[in-house]
Formats: structure tokens, sequence, C-alpha cells
DNA sequence: TTGGCTAATATGTCTAGACATAATGCAAGT
DNA sequence: ACTTGCATTATGTCTAGACATATTAGCCAA
């Protein structure tokens, strides 16, 4: 018997192969659930599931069409640190350069919606993988929503305690390529200057903005996505 | 009435009370539909949204249970060139710098996985966002899987063309950042070792390989996300 | 103790039918 | 010509019930 990953495939077919060229429109789910002998709900699902990929474009009334710039979505899986490192066949180990409580730079504040000069806890952690500098993270922590009590973060990888601590809800990560600061450069020993590919992420918890964290990863770094 | 959007707030809002915490099974289908009042297959909907975003995890006879780690992903909506910069504001225009057919070197053909020494096009543009470099494209195209008559590159992007023109079935994509080469420098105008974010593609289509590209950016372009 | 079979169970999917909702296009009236 | 409103239609969602399938716990035998 016909799945309806079955139709979704066929459906996808009939696509790439330009049966149904972009723009086009597809027959209606009444039709297709008849030339497949299967009921509507299951072509629903099959059409549901690609809408869902920007294959095709559903509206109410006037039928389903063929996407005409396909838009191409690819996922990125933020992984914990330690994990990251670890899949790549590399011990994983961190240390805790710097931990202190002052007032947040505006672009910090600016980003989270916090008002400007909010105390925060301001982290400074290296993440080694197999002994070398693998990312530098600099993290801004909003005390006030954060769950007591908290941990010894010389211990416990803010990273990864915050992800199992406090729920996050939404958030937005952005990349950049930046010279590596002398700072930057002093710990990761590399030349100032040199290329370092920049993650910036801001995450919003249930109680208010949570963390801006900046990951600079050590030069040659990957960041791959599959589509 | 209860919708299985509302199912799906309700049972995300427990979660990040922690009412269910990390790890935590949670009520069967058949429990939560008699809760709601609803079938269970509005709850299954609900269940299985939440699992495509990584917030539970299920299993036939085992059950429901909260993610340990919730993995968090990113959507990447990767835009024609042409989108991306009419969306931030700027007039959009491209030169064609080279198109010639030459033996693709070796890391192209590896990472599609053409034999050694295909003869694939280059093609080299310049995309400009207000006159001033935006994007440099370095692609190497497959013409074995092309559909006749191919455009004139000079007037129509590469980039939009492959789009509309032939269907892209899978790939991957990957961010580092690099320092400019001279000969980058010089086409962007910038001083060569100026990092740039670079993004590495390739892309398979129903007919085999199609195309590798390095998208190198101009300096401060920035890749976000949200999630 | 160990290995493998079996029954129980939670999720996965399907059906057939119903009603809800949004968007379109035509028709009527201004 | 223009607007308003209504009927039409395709998708969106729900229900109740059924069977499929994976996985586990427990039992029994070697």
């Amino acid at each position: 018997m016909l799945g309806w990953e079955d139709i979704r495939a066929e459906v996808l077919r009939r696509i790439r192969a330009r049966d149904w060229p972009p723009g086009a429109l597809i027959p209606g789910e009444e039709a297709l659930a008849e030339e497949f002998g299967v009921a509507r709900a299951t072509v629903n699902r099959a059409l549901t599931s690609l809408a869902e990929a920007g294959v095709i474009e559903r509206k109410k009334r006037a039928g389903t069409r063929v996407a005409e710039l396909p838009v191409r979505r690819a996922r990125l899986e933020i992984p914990v640190i330690r994990l990251d490192v670890l899949g790549r066949g590399l011990p994983y180990d961190f240390k805790l350069l710097a931990d202190r409580l002052a007032p947040a730079p505006v672009p910090v504040t600016a980003r989270l919606g916090l008002p400007e000069g909010t105390p925060m806890r301001k982290l400074e952690t290296l993440h080694l993988a197999g002994g070398r500098p693998f990312v530098l993270e600099t993290r801004w922590l909003n005390p006030a929503v954060l769950p007591v009590p908290l941990p010894d973060f010389a211990q416990v990888s803010v990273n990864e305690w915050l992800v199992t601590h406090v729920s996050l809800v939404s958030g937005d990560i952005a990349f950049t390529a930046e010279p590596a600061s002398p700072r930057e450069a002093e710990v990761m020993g590399v030349v100032p200057g040199t290329p370092l590919l920049v993650a910036e992420r801001t995450t919003q918890g249930t109680g208010g903005p949570v963390t801006w964290v900046r990951l600079a990863h050590a030069p040659g770094h990957r960041v791959a996505m599959t589509f």
C-alpha cells in the first residue's frame, strides 16, 4: 500500500522531472488521492511536508503550485561545544579565563533589549580540542533570569549548563569573518589579524533575555550544513 | 475548540515551565487526548511537530520524553543573491569577469564526486550592491548535466538561471573565514589578507553533480539565522 | 546466568467523512 | 467603471476507529 512518504516522493519526482515545472498548478488533493488510491488526508500529509520544505506553495481556494524560486533551506544543528569536539574525535577540555560582574557594553544590551548599563556576568571560556585552542567564548549572562544555585563555572561549562538548566525560547545567530584582536591572538596562539570565523548569538528565555555570546573559532574552522 | 497548535503550545509551555523536565516521560497520546478533549490524531499532530523541532523524542512502545540536550536547530534560508541585495535596500548589478572551459582542479572534482580532470565550465561573477562589490562568485559548472540551450551568462546571472532551470536535489554548504587572496583583494577593492566570510557549496541534481561554488563576501558581511 | 521468544504497548499511519477557513471570481447594484 | 457581497472551491483541520510496527519487559528454556 502507498504511504504518505511514497506520495511525497512521487510528487517530488514529478516536480524535479519538470512534469510540473516551477509556477505550475498541480492537481488538487482530491484528484491526487483518487489517482494514487489513497485518502485525501494521506495526500494532505505529503503535500504539507513538501510545503514545509519550501518546494511547493499552497493557498486555500487557489490551489497548490510549484515554487518559482524554490527557497533552499539549510539546517544548522548547533551542538554543545563539548560534543562538537568529541564528534571530531578529539579530547575535550576547557579553561575559564575570566569571570566578573560588570555593566554590559551597549552593543550587548541593545541586542538583548536590556537597559543600558545593566550589570551582567561576563565569562570568558577557552574551549580546547586535543589541547589546542578550538573556540574562544565571550559570554554576557543576565543574572536576573538564572535559576539558583549557580554552579562553579570553572568546573561546569557555561555553555552546557545553560542548555540543561535554562529553557531557551528563541534566539538568533550570525556568522562573520573578523581579524583576530590582540587579545584573541594571544589566547588562541595566532598572529593578530588572522581571519577568524565568529559566531554571535543572542538567546531569549521564558523569563527574558538570557545571554549574548561571541564564539571566535580557531583558524580553518568550518561550519557545515546540508540541504 | 482546541486545535493541534493549542495542544502544541500547551505541551511546550509545560516543558519550558519544567512541569516536565528534560528526560521526563510525558503522558501518552491517549491520555493527553482525553485530558484536552480531542482525538488522538490531534495530539499526534502536535507531538509530531514538536519532535520535528527537536524538543521531544518519541519511540514506539517506549513513549515520548523531553529531549535531554535539546538540539537547537537554526534554519538558513539561502536566497538568490539578487534578492539578498534588493532585500537590503540596495540596487543590484553583476559583472561576468571570466568564462572558460577547463579541467576542474582536484578539490572541486573530489567534492563533487567526478573523475579527476573532468572538463568543466568556470565562471567568475562579481555581484554588486549599490555599485560596490558584494560577493565574488567563483563557480565550476558540470556541462554534462545542463539543459540546452544555455543562456548568455553575461546577461543572466548563473546563480539565478540555475535555480529556475536545473532541479537541485541536495547539497551542502560550509562557512569559513579566509584571508583575501591577491586576486580577490584586487577585484573587491580591499587589502590582501583582509578576512572574508567564504561560503562554499556543492550541489547535486537529478542527473548528477551540478556545480561547485565559492562565494567570497565583502568585509563586514553577516550571515544571520534565527532559531 | 544467558539467550531468545512472546505478549503488551505506545507511537505511526491510514480511512472516510465532516466542518472550518481563506481566497477567488462573478454578479449585482451603485 | 467601480465597489460590495456572495457563492464557490481548495486547502486546513478534526473525529473515531482501525491496523501496522517498533520496542520493551517478562517469561521460559538451555
